[in-house]
RNA sequence: GGGCGCUUGGCGCAGUGGUUAGCGCAUCUCGUUUACACCGAGGUGGUCGGGGGUUCGAAUCCCUCAGCGCCCA
């Protein structure tokens, strides 16, 4: 037989059953099984990325349940893919362009920049998959989705059609997140709020009249300053513009704020501003109206001082009256700027303001900022934008200041908030995704039937609903080139000749009759929006649909007409007479939320869906609860709870397992910039999958960040190699040389599969409990998603109890000539390590793969439950009543054990006190406190390390000076004859009474309070006698051994 | 400003009203005993963030304060 390593190497292992399950169809789901469903998609990795440690948490956790429900005897999907993750695929290859080429997106115009990235994308794409494959992930590979493949693709452009038909689609030149880098419209959710340093910029303006004159005010403030009466304090209920700028704002409310008169009767207004280079933009100041110290001054107007070079008369902005205006904030009064400021935008709306846009896409100054600070870009703009403001004599004084700034979560600078057009979403099944997430405060007295969502951990239902409850309507568009674009193509008509020259809506589009058929049949496909209203396909006349397509006004010549389809034919038709498409993409996350049906054949209702749909769970980070969770729940019950499914509940998924984020073992995030950021491979390659899985799990608490430390990993290899050891150990018992868990036919050759309870020692009778105990504990803990719990209590199990005390004391039996207790040891271990394998196997699938061949076990087991691999082994079951009938599994048995190990506990720490060689095989001397058996007094024998054990009766006493000890099992001596210092032995042993007397005297204070004794139910009363009584016997034993020395 | 979470030995965490508050790592002592030094045996180390309350009994429930972290505005 071959040499056995005595260390588990884990790289000649792994990539073996990975190909095996492979080739054996393990991870591939069949949704014709009869058997019930278990199915999880992933979340989608970017497809540019690259392994890390939180794909390894995620995927770990999901390969978890994904194994462990196949031995539950599921049919299980799990299925994997991709996204396209718009601006970070297309930044990567531009940045590639840029640096083997030095050319531009643009040098090579849209179509041959997509095929670069294409190209790209197959070169690289298949980075994290095979990295996932290295992971153990079980996915069914046959299944892999990427969000731009062709069927993909058509399902997001048909949710684009269904939504915008619904009227829930709008195009809109809004307010949005631009990020001038990126140079594209962002969602909310993208902008990442960041506290930044800045300064509070205060500068001063003249209040004038309309004609440029100084202002004459009613009530003439006084000469010294106006600021005769203190600002009221803030309402509380009213909304504040620049809210969120006031954070921290304690010591920004101004000094002398309201309006000043100078000695020429001038009245100045101060304003306070984070961003004086929007200056130039500003068309109005806003003041409340409640605000006694401005009030009056409504109606007139101010001097704007940017840009310099202007006349007059376009320097003077209104000041307007606007409630929104927080007066306890800066100066209280806001100069506004409707076109580079989300909240100016709306004083502006609300007092018809005109716009000036100073600042260029790019994060750049334009003409219209004015000379010094065209070109400029907008950061350097504020610099020279305060100079200008102190040569002019206006700039007041400058604050430090920090506040919170929105940044681009992509490109991490300030984005800038920038009017333009976009498409918009206003979120379907918002009531229904709302409902459908269970609360905290409903689990209790609900049906198990009325199904919820579960989030887990729980709280995060309450993140949840309140981003539900404050939804604004979702930016879809992107101005990137990659991605799916936005399926609406537009032509501009006459408005004078439409109605003459088109006839008809399918006239208009250039369709022909024959594909007007076919439109017939599939007018779900089209939708025709002119001039701002969705009209029908089958309209026969255009002058029928009531539009205004004669327009008088001279100006409007012009009417627009879209047209939304997914439709190839009409496309086609379109395209020949040169509409134009959008050029805008859809945001990635408009795919993703797609993910759970669209993988599945939706629109079609697949065998894969009716099968697989709802899955069961999802595993995610809380990062993206917004961005994807919460969506995909929409697009559930929009997309899947038609009639068409049938489906009872449309949610996407059952259950929801929110990972902690992975951090460092200093509780920093992983960063590149750190360099914190271990390399998932690397550890594979130096620990082995399975310790990496180990490792990770087993220090991520339910919900809980994680702080990784590669001690973890190390730890899990320490785990595997013990597990390797434990299995070798059992093959060199088996009788002959054929001591490797690798070798199967050794292994096979003396499997003992019968346990025969006669013949039972205590010993196997306990380990058999604990590993009933360790079934019950992980089965729960995976239930409940407690992965670490589960990993502690397969540690501890098989680390603690196992390998500690039962292989250890079984070895009294193995090192002894009684053949039929070796054999039924043997069906022990065997027994307790099939199942102990199988239980490790969704933590550690490589390394209890290998194991389940190499000791026999898959030998024992029919074909497709575990005969051909430990993945569809059956998940162990506690035993039944009857099982621990027959086994004897009884407390009895339990006790001698525990108190055997006990009183070796007590025996070994004599020795130590004693300061014995501990080489040294000593004789003890054992008085059992009742019946013992002699294979009981072998396993002492052996785990104290002892020459022999004498049994003696209870009329035996010792010589003075022996030192011993006991418990409930008995007493034990070593009979020393004296030469021995026994003082520290002493000490313990006064220390240890010392310490039972005060325990002894609180329960006894207890037992004797009244209150105590009278309120506490019986249970606990109980319980604190009989803890009294334990400690008395304690104390007596103790000083039974201290009288003993002397 | 609102919400959520965290605070337990040097470090990371368990412990949601009832024994002597556990575990892993680290540390210290000892040990090449025929599964494993990626190991074994043993030890040191905690008034459970502060204060108050409820209770016979609080790490655990309530109030309050403080610190840290995250999310939203």
């Amino acid at each position: 037989m071959t040499e056995i390593p005595k260390a588990y190497e884990p790289q000649s292992v792994e990539d073996k059953w990975y190909d095996f399950w492979q080739k054996q169809g393990c991870f591939t789901a069949d949704p014709k099984s009869a058997k019930p469903a278990y199915s999880i998609v992933i979340p989608p990795p970017n497809v540019t990325g690259m392994l890390h440690m939180g794909h390894v948490l995620n995927n770990t956790i999901q390969d978890i349940l994904s194994r462990k429900a196949r031995m539950d005897g599921k049919e299980v999907l799990w299925l994997p893919g991709t996204d396209h993750a718009g601006i970070a695929t297309q930044v990567q290859v531009e940045k590639a362009l840029k640096k083997e080429e030095k050319k531009t997106k643009y040098d090579l115009g849209r179509e041959e920049f997509l095929k670069r990235v294409w190209a790209w994308k197959e070169e690289k794409g298949g980075i994290i998959i095979n990295q996932l494959k290295k992971l153990g992930a079980s996915c069914d590979w046959t299944r892999e989705r990427f969000t731009m493949d062709p069927e993909y693709s058509r399902c997001v452009q048909k949710v684009f059609v269904e939504l915008y038909k619904k009227g829930l689609i709008y195009r809109g030149k809004r307010m949005v997140n631009w990020c001038p880098v990126s140079q594209t419209a962002l969602s909310d959710e993208e902008v990442e709020m960041k506290p930044q340093k800045g300064f509070m910029y205060h500068f001063r303006v003249e209040a004038v009249q309309a004609d440029g004159s100084p202002v004459k005010v009613a009530a003439t403030p006084s000469s010294q300053s106006a600021v005769s009466a203190p600002p009221p304090s803030r309402p509380t209920e009213t909304p504040s513009v620049g809210a969120r700028d006031t954070v921290g704002d304690e010591g920004v409310a101004a000094t002398g704020c309201g309006p000043e008169m100078d000695d020429a009767g001038r009245l100045w207004l101060t304003i306070a501003t984070t961003r004086p280079e929007t200056i130039p933009g500003d068309t109005a100041v806003a003041v409340n109206p409640k605000d006694p110290r401005y009030a009056p001054l409504i109606g007139k107007f101010i001097v704007r001082p940017l840009p310099a070079e202007l006349p007059l008369a376009q320097k003077l902005i209104p000041i307007v009256g606007d409630e929104h205006v927080d007066f306890a904030f800066g100066t209280g009064v806001l100069k506004v700027t409707p076109a580079h400021d989300k909240a100016d935008f709306d004083i502006g709306t609300r007092h018809q303001l005109p716009l000036i846009e100073v600042i260029n896409a790019d994060g750049s100054m334009n003409a219209l900022a004015g000379g010094p600070l065209a070109g400029l870009d907008r950061f350097k703009a504020r610099k020279v934008a305060v100079e200008l403001l102190k040569e002019q004599g206006a700039f007041v004084e400058e604050k430090p200041y920090e506040n919170n700034v929105g940044f681009s979560q992509r490109a991490d600078v300030p984005i800038e908030p920038r009017l333009s057009e976009q498409w918009f979403l206003k979120y379907p099944a918002v009531a229904q995704s709302k409902a459908c997430v269970e609360q905290e405060d409903e689990s209790v007295g609900r049906s198990p039937r009325q199904s919820k969502i579960q989030f887990h951990p729980q709280r995060w239902a309450k993140v949840y609903d309140h981003w539900l409850t404050n939804i604004q309507d979702w930016c879809i568009s992107r101005q990137l080139w990659w991605g799916h674009r936005i399926p609406v193509w537009e032509r501009t008509f006459d408005c004078f000749s439409i109605g003459s020259v088109y006839t008809s809506v399918s006239d208009l589009l250039s369709i022909s009759s024959k594909t007007q058929e076919f439109i017939g049949k599939e007018s779900s496909d089209v939708v025709v929006i002119i001039d701002g209203k969705q009209v029908t396909t089958d309209a026969k006349k255009l002058l029928d649909l009531g539009l205004e397509l004669n327009k008088t006004d001279e100006e409007v010549r012009e009417i627009k007409v879209q047209v939304c389809t997914v439709n190839s034919k009409i496309i086609s038709a379109l395209e020949l007479e040169r509409w134009e498409q959008d050029p805008d993409v859809l945001d990635t996350w408009f795919s993703s939320w797609l993910w759970p049906f669209a993988t599945m054949g939706w629109p079609e209702q697949t065998a894969m869906l009716k099968k697989f749909y709802p899955t069961t769970d999802l595993v995610t980070g809380p990062d993206i609860i917004f961005f994807w969770v919460a969506r995909m729940i929409m697009a559930g019950y929009e997309f899947m709870g038609t009639p068409q499914f049938a489906l009872p509940d449309a949610m996407p998924f059952r259950n929801v397992y929110f990972t902690g984020i992975i951090r460092d073992k200093q509780g920093r995030k992983m960063s590149k910039t750190l360099g914190n950021s271990p390399d998932p491979l690397e550890l594979i390659a130096k620990y082995g999958a399975d310790a990496l899985r180990f490792g990770t799990m087993r220090s991520a608490p339910l919900g809980q960040d994680v702080l990784f430390d590669e001690k973890d990993v190390e730890l899990g290899r320490n785990f595997c190699n013990k597990l390797w050891n434990a299995c070798r150990f059992r093959q060199m018992q088996s009788g002959g040389d054929a001591a490797s868990p690798n070798c199967a036919e050794g292994g096979a050759a003396t499997f003992e599969a019968e346990i025969n309870p006669e013949l039972l020692t205590s010993d196997d009778k306990w380990i058999l409990l604990r590993l009933d105990q360790a079934i019950k504990e992980v089965s729960e803990a995976l239930n409940t998603y407690n992965f670490a719990t589960a990993v502690q209590a397969l540690y501890r199990f098989f680390w603690s109890e196992y390998c500690d005390w039962y292989v250890e004391a079984s070895k009294a039996a193995f090192f002894g000539e009684d053949a039929k207790l070796k054999a039924n040891k043997l069906a022990v271990i065997d027994f307790v390590l099939g199942n102990t394998i199988r239980l490790f196997h969704p933590f550690l699938p490589f390394i209890t793969e290998e194991l389940w061949h190499g000791m026999g076990f898959s030998q024992e087991m029919p074909e497709n439950l575990g005969g051909t691999t430990i993945m569809f082994a059956p998940w162990p079951k506690p035993f039944s009543a009857e099982e621990r009938d027959y086994f004897g599994l009884d407390a009895a048995a339990d006790q001698i054990a525990t108190a055997k190990y006990e009183l070796v506990g007590l025996g070994r720490n004599l020795r130590r006190e004693l300061k014995l060689d501990p080489a040294k095989k000593l004789k003890f001397i054992l008085r059992p406190a009742g019946d013992l058996a002699a294979s009981e007094v072998e396993v002492l024998k052996l785990l104290l390390n002892a020459e022999t054990v004498e049994v003696v009766g209870k009329d035996w006493s010792p010589a003075k000076g022996t030192p011993s000890a006991s418990n409930g099992l008995g007493e034990i001596y070593l009979p020393l004859e004296g030469l021995i210092d026994l003082g520290a032995e002493k000490a313990r042993l006064t220390k240890e009474q010392e310490k039972i007397q005060a325990e002894i005297a609180r329960v006894e204070e207890k037992l004797a309070n009244p209150n105590f004794t009278q309120k506490v139910p019986a249970k606990v009363l109980d319980e604190h006698k009989q803890r009294l009584a334990d400690w008395q016997t304690k104390l007596a034993q103790v000083k039974t051994s201290l009288e003993a020395l002397g």
